[in-house]
DNA sequence: ATGAAAGCGCTAACAA
DNA sequence: TTGTTAGCGCTTTCAT
């Protein structure tokens, strides 16, 4: 526990080679070193167990090949599938990923913004804290590059930005149901809050819009991203008596509370009701596969924000980038 | 963008002090220091926007204030939670976390643990791989100071050990079952493989056993981690007609598929069969929030496991310690 | 109360 | 083909 590491000088010495060329061998610069000076000292390493120092090196390099994700909640499911798409693109390129953990907390961000460009990470990929609103300050100030995902924000000095289409998912999704042949199509949101919420009732719109099927406001109801909220507002619209055949849901726990509730009443899905949502959390696959939705490319969009990230480091590439990432229509029974 | 990084010397420069004053300054190390320089000093940082390059500092110090934490896999809704307990607490002390991704591969792992080495982190935590068996090689080899959660494994040279009681666990679930005066109750087991699902069946037994009720083995089923085989199992379970008025499962997957069958043959929960499962994933509480469960520890697994870590590196605590959790009985309608 | 200087382990010109 | 050397930015004795 208590023996010193083994350093390129000891192999250096033992080898009797300087340090330069040791290096050169650990770092495949061996273009013009010797076959024979290059296999005894890869030897030797072997035989110490060596381990090289990467903090010594990022401290020359300035690369540390790690990049900080910032998300709000890990526990959050909707969040998991993009750190693992980000952390399968970094390993690809032997990089590694810091997880910080926002609760959508500016002050958490900025600090977690300062903690990482402190610790020289290569780059972040952030999905910046729903309550920023106008506070740039610690973002613009960031000094290390930065990929924004899933939620858009303005901002300059971005190296780029990977986010979903939501208008045209809801779209495509609405417009399914109807060529199903629903035609009378509630809506159960989520809070309108957010770009995301108001991107997918604008696409719900237009696809109702584009099928010339008259909006009824009525029909829409906005309430929270939980299952009870699911339960509610389908028990109101079937109490209510709203001609309705189909419901279209903001996201999955909306869609499987208002599932149940139908279900407790005896509505037959898809034959009374049609019912599709947003995969958001992922929960359909798992609990209720009859469940048709739609599903968030979020394991992708991870994946590809690293992809850019690194393309830019190690290309250069800086023009900034957009990149808007395509749902699936998961097609099941349900509809 | 392309404008040098500020660093003591500039700062010591321009405030005509040593670079080592500053340093002591930004180090709280001011005992000593005039708060004249301190301040002037201080004001410069501010005034420059100087960052402190901790790269810098981990050479000399040999400290990263960064730890790993080796999951299988992250999309897999039993490791946030341990993800995030063990970020809060490291967020705690002023650590971060890398995170890598296993896939429960030996090779993986291992390549991690030499990554993690060379990035120098002051620990690790990890989820050993399922399928080590006897390859301990990279485990024993490590040379960073290592905590074991989860899953129990024999290895030299530990730190610490966070586990979660299992038998006890399932030996609580089915007492509680009993003394609710369910007497014939059946178990659906996930696969026998592992040590938690082993000691989750000897819990049960135990507890029969202890309530002078006789074992059948007829009643317990041993399958996979999945709803489908959930609703299978108690679907030979009722159509074999066995007499049973619960039944036991091995986590919330297994239960849930058991729920929608029963409910398919209107057998009602809890009434005509009690329902109990292990909250492995943490899908009951979303999704059917009726049913009784044991609730696993895991942010507490994750939280603990960092702080035995930072426990260790900070106040030389090196006694070996094994932490054996306790789960939680959520009780809700269905028992 | 502050400074000088050595050095952490490594890379990268530049020399040889 | 290999060695010399000068740092990278910081901490830390030991002087003063």
């Amino acid at each position: 526990m208590e023996k010193r590491h083994i350093t390129i000088k000891d192999i250096a010495k033992e080898a009797g080679v300087s340090t330069a060329t040791v290096s050169m061998v650990f770092n495949n610069k061996d273009k013009n070193i010797s076959k024979a000076t290059r296999d005894k000292i890869l030897k030797i390493g072997k035989d110490f167990n060596y381990i090289p120092n990467s903090i010594a090196r990022s401290l020359v390099t300035k690369r540390t090949n790690t990049l900080g994700l910032l998300v709000p909640d890990i526990v959050n499911p909707f969040f998991p599938e993009i750190a693992r798409g980000a952390e399968d693109r970094a390993r690809e390129s032997s990089y590694s990923i810091i997880i910080c953990n926002t609760d959508d907390d500016v002050e958490r961000e900025n600090n977690y913004l300062n903690v990482l460009s402190e610790k020289m990470v290569d780059g972040i990929i952030l999905t910046h804290s729903a309550n920023r609103s106008d506070e740039k300050k610690g973002l613009e100030s960031c000094r290390v590059p930065l990929i924004l995902i899933d939620r858009d924000y303005d901002l300059e000095n971005l190296i780029g930005k990977v986010l979903i289409d939501n208008t045209s998912a809801s779209y495509d999704g609405v417009s399914y149901l109807i060529e199903k042949n629903y035609k009378k199509i509630a809506y159960i949101a989520g809070p309108l809050n957010t770009r995301t919420a108001k991107d997918r009732l604008n696409g719900y719109k237009k696809a109702l819009y584009d099928h010339s099927i008259e909006y009824d406001e009525n029909l829409v109801l906005v309430g929270e991203y939980r299952s009870q909220w699911g339960s509610d507002a389908s028990l109101r619209l079937i109490e209510n008596a709203y001609d309705i055949d189909a419901i279209f849901c903001g996201n999955d726990l909306i869609a499987i509370g208002a599932m149940k509730t139908l279900g407790e009443h005896n509505i037959k899905i898809p034959d009374d009701i049609g019912i599709m949502g947003f995969d958001d959390i992922y929960i359909s696959s798992l609990v209720n596969p009859e469940l048709t939705t739609i599903k968030q490319p979020n394991y992708k969009m991870g994946y590809e924000a690293v992809n850019m990230m690194i393309d830019y480091l190690e290309n250069e590439n800086i023009k900034e980038k957009t990149l808007i990432l395509n749902t699936d229509l998961i097609i099941r029974k349900s509809c």
